[in-house]
DNA sequence: ATTTATAATTATTGATGCAAAATATTTTAA
DNA sequence: TTAAAATATTTTGCATCAATAATTATAAAT
């Protein structure tokens, strides 16, 4: 019996992957310094491939590099979320700006489906809201998508990696479901008269609402 | 007589900067293979610091690492070129109406004299062109200090790093160089006056002729 | 002659070991 | 008892070594 393996990836980015969610869980806590002998025995690995994915998580924001110290969990300040989310604002509600003007209607299909969904999750009594946040996820994923821009979906996906970081990481906190279903409409409505600046608005608004919930 | 080192540096940083540097001047071909054990040996140093600055590079887009095929040079497509010029544009505008709104009286004089520095290398003849393009990037440099985002600060050095990989790279032609000052001049103006929304357009304005320049 | 399969070469990936540097500890002297 | 110096321990950083995967070349069979 052999083991057929569909997506062969290398060890060193298995290991920044996993080491991902252990930051994001806070089993490694931000400022903690990460004990590299202690991970790789801990793996059973060696240290080599685990300090290529250090350097891999480093690039993200996700670790800093001390010299002759060695890696610690990156600690994101308020001012860090906030800047942070600052961008996600700008490059999403660009985004959403390109789709607007150049979407077809399939693709915006295709996003109207996604959003009918998001809003039959909420009808539903109880709300599934750990599969309403997957959707609205799909849902920003998608307007990337139709957006067409691989470096903006590179810095949106760095971007968001370092917010998870923060204990107020949630793009969408729980009792703003109903205000952020009427933005989606807001957006879907401009998006659908193609009307970029209307789908910029909507998506900044959008988000600056999220933020004022999650502080 | 001991050497003073002020800025120790990691040998893996060393290498990743000198690759940069390789790639940057077209020694190192974009789409070409790079070689590790070459390299290395050329440099005097082991596979391991190399391999670990080829993580830090594939991170900033400069190469495309294969799964067990080694690390390439990233080829930069005329749409790529586009994408991130877009992404810079929206950065750099939006860090301009950020810095209209809040910057202080000694950070805009800070800016002007930039500015005015700029303007009278323009004048001197012939035009050091080497010293304008630096004085240029100052500019802009000052402009995302005063702008107090590290994070857009980390995203517009990585995007700049890309665009620098493709053949029409510089953010200013020769030709263009006092199109380039009038749209300095009305940045100023707008940052100045305290106007966020016509320092954004002004930015805006000077990127996409920057970029009708470049192609 | 062409295609397929096998072998050999080449290159990447991962493990181990060693040396240098930084931190912590202990000892000695004031 | 405290402070400074020396020693010991810990940890990073770099190099060498081994194994695994892939590509190319060669040979055999149809």
């Amino acid at each position: 019996m052999t083991t057929l393996s569909l997506a062969p990836k290398a060890l060193y980015q298995e290991v920044a992957e996993s080491l991902r969610q252990r930051i994001f869980n806070r089993e490694l806590e931000p400022g903690s310094w990460i004990d590299e002998v202690s991970i790789a025995q801990n793996y059973g690995i060696s240290r080599t491939p685990l300090r290529e994915a250090l350097k891999v998580l480093a690039a993200e924001g996700l670790v800093t590099m001390k010299i002759r110290r060695g890696a610690y969990v990156t600690e994101v300040s308020d001012k860090d979320l906030h800047d942070v989310y600052h961008l996600l604002a700008l490059l999403e509600s660009d985004a959403a700006a390109v789709v607007a003007e150049n979407a077809s209607v399939e693709q915006l299909n295709n996003l109207e489906r996604i959003h009918h969904e998001l809003n039959q999750c909420y009808q539903q009594t109880p709300v599934n809201t750990e599969r309403f946040f997957q959707l609205n996820e799909q849902f920003h994923l998608e307007l990337l998508k139709i957006a067409n821009n691989k470096w903006r979906d590179q810095l949106v996906a760095d971007l968001r990696k370092v917010m998870k970081l923060n204990r107020h990481h949630s793009l969408l906190k729980a009792g703003r479901l109903e205000q952020s279903l009427k933005e989606h409409e807001a957006l879907m409505t401009a998006l659908l008269d193609k009307a970029p600046e209307l789908a910029r608005v909507a998506m900044q608004t959008h988000f600056m609402n999220g933020l004022q919930a999650a502080t």
